[in-house]
DNA sequence: TATTTAATAT
DNA sequence: AATATTAAAT
């Protein structure tokens, strides 16, 4: 499933292995004969040696006429767009894949400018500590900028520091946070560390596991950072 | 030239 | 608003 369905992004896919094509948004009709591939490679894969595995077809909700059964090869068939019967008529209005900061992947990028120190975390370098794959040096840049953006804003219309430490003083002067309190939950996250999918082949969110939607913009950021009076890591909240 | 950063576009 | 892309600066 991809949400673009240009020449060059279907033969990617195709390329890699896919059996059929689909552009977002799907709909149920197109769902419903995708069980056939899974059948059919059940079939060739059991004529070696593996026993094929209970899989009863299902009963399609909607059935395609002959006539349009799940057309050729789309390689020959993809123009410019495809409708919703996976026929192409125009090119415009393709989303263009973006990449979802997620609150864990967030989280990396924030352990990696702290390690680094505000003033050493330059793309490049944050990139490297996080070691995310299929992450470009562009897209770290581009979260750097507004990440430095909120943290100016911050700083400029907050003044108190709240530390959830014990007997902290204040750290520095970035760790201020505005009058939102909320702060992410710190469970329930995978840890990102590929993308298994290189940066062009990111037709959007649901192909990858960046789709989280557990957003943190707006809200507060809970993190760790270094205690030099009590020589050890803390936690501590941002607002970014 | 490569990378960073600011500006602008989507 | 968030992310991507471009263009200027280092």
């Amino acid at each position: 499933m991809a949400s673009r369905g240009d020449t060059s992004t279907v033969m990617k896919y195709i390329a890699n292995g896919a059996s059929d094509f689909l552009l977002k948004p799907v709909r149920i009709e197109e769902l419903s004969n995708i069980w056939q591939h899974v059948f059919r490679k059940q079939m060739r894969d059991h004529s070696v040696n593996n026993p094929p595995i209970a899989m009863a077809p299902p009963t399609p909700a909607i059935t395609r006429t002959a006539g349009e059964a799940n057309s050729a090869p789309l390689e020959n068939e993809v123009r410019d767009m495809i409708n919703n019967n996976g026929e192409i008529t125009d090119i415009r209005d393709l989303r263009k894949s973006r990449l979802t900061w997620t609150s864990q992947l967030h989280r990396q990028f924030i352990s990696a400018v702290n390690h680094l120190g505000e003033d050493k975390a330059v793309p490049k370098k944050i990139l490297g500590i996080m070691k995310v794959k299929h992450l470009t040096r562009e897209q770290v840049a581009s979260h750097l900028q507004k990440y430095r953006t909120h943290m100016k804003r911050s700083i400029a219309t907050t003044s108190k520091y709240v530390s959830t430490l014990p007997s902290s003083t204040a750290l520095n002067k970035t760790q201020n946070h505005s009058s939102k309190s909320k702060c992410f939950d710190q469970d329930g996250c995978m840890e990102i560390t590929d993308y298994s999918l290189p940066r062009d082949d990111l037709s959007s969110g649901s192909e990858c596991m960046l789709e989280e939607q557990n957003g943190y913009s707006s809200e507060g950021f809970q993190d760790f950072q270094w205690d030099s009076d009590k020589q050890e890591y803390g936690p501590c909240f941002w607002n970014f």
